[in-house]
DNA sequence: TAGAACGTTTGAAATATATTAAATATTGAG
DNA sequence: CTCAATATTTAATATATTTCAAACGTTCTA
């Protein structure tokens, strides 16, 4: 492989990984991911790790992550023992994938929570004063706001099925 | 204010700020927001500083950066020289307003990347091998999926405009 | 206009996270 | 099976982030 290739792709690996890393994901886990999109052949870790200079440890596991999401896959090379790995270039998938499963987890969490909530409303109301019956009432409606935005974003990104990709 | 609405908050601010947290949203940020907006009163920066158990610098620092993205507002209190605030309670707006700034900002840095590598491109085509026309080609294909991938998720964060929130 | 009551900034300490090098475990070619 | 080539784990180090206390600045009141 010619130099400007390799420059070609390690600019992309350096600028776009900035942006990967800006929305919360593991830097290098995005760098090995843009390097294996954009390179032609299967890489080694052992490339990786001289590509991206980073130690070999880091490089394994990251890469298991990325495989846990499904967005390399490891490839078998005749001959060699080596572990080779080449990107899923179908990247808005894993995203959306990946978006959807993080975010069903905290509404699970937060249906929890909101059950806790209304549990000790309830409680509360037992001490029936009438100070107790205002406050109440605020904290249920603020619960059920809670609950309806939960509602509105489970149904956005239920939508995102019927979204023409 | 009786103990149990009290502890009935605070709890909220503890389950919740960890779902905020998690998210990758500073946790005292979320802290402070979910105290406004369950307190039946705008509260002062002493009192959420009584209320979090964190620093008034803290709190400072915090509750301007939830002003920036209009999640809370101050109050005036007659005859108080503290600030006040209250929590802005259009949560799931917020929230949207914000995701829509973050990533749009995300995709006109994109766009120059993207810009920068077709230039690149079209430098390596002047050295005009058998092998740069095959790699071109390749690096041609993939700038171009990641251009396709830009517009479809600004198709789809446009879209959000058209859901019946 | 001085002093008190605030809010904000700052720099240092505590904490959490990322990274590495080296030790250990695993694997597959011969 | 064995051994050398790989991959993984771990424990320490480096780096980044969070947090605080104290200094500073501002504003209102008397």
């Amino acid at each position: 492989m010619t130099n400007c290739q390799e420059d070609f792709i390690d600019t992309l690996v350096d600028d776009l990984s900035n942006i990967v890393a800006s929305l919360g994901i593991n830097r290098v886990a995005g760098q090995l991911y843009i390097l294996l999109f954009f390179s032609q052949e299967p890489l080694s870790l052992d490339e990786m790790t001289k590509r991206l200079k980073i130690s070999k440890g880091h490089v394994s596991t990251n890469i298991r992550a990325l495989e846990r999401w499904n967005a390399v896959r490891k490839i078998w090379v005749k001959g060699s023992r080596k572990d080779y790995y080449e990107a899923n270039c179908d990247t808005l998938k894993i995203i959306l994938i990946q978006l959807k499963l993080g975010l069903n987890q905290r509404f699970d969490e937060l249906d929890k929570i909101i059950n806790n909530g209304k549990n000790k409303i309830e409680s509360i109301k037992k001490n029936n004063t009438q100070e107790s019956i205002e406050v109440t009432l605020d904290f249920e409606k603020k619960i059920k706001q809670v609950e309806k935005m939960e509602k509105e974003l489970r149904r956005l990104l239920d939508a995102l099925k019927f979204f023409p990709f």
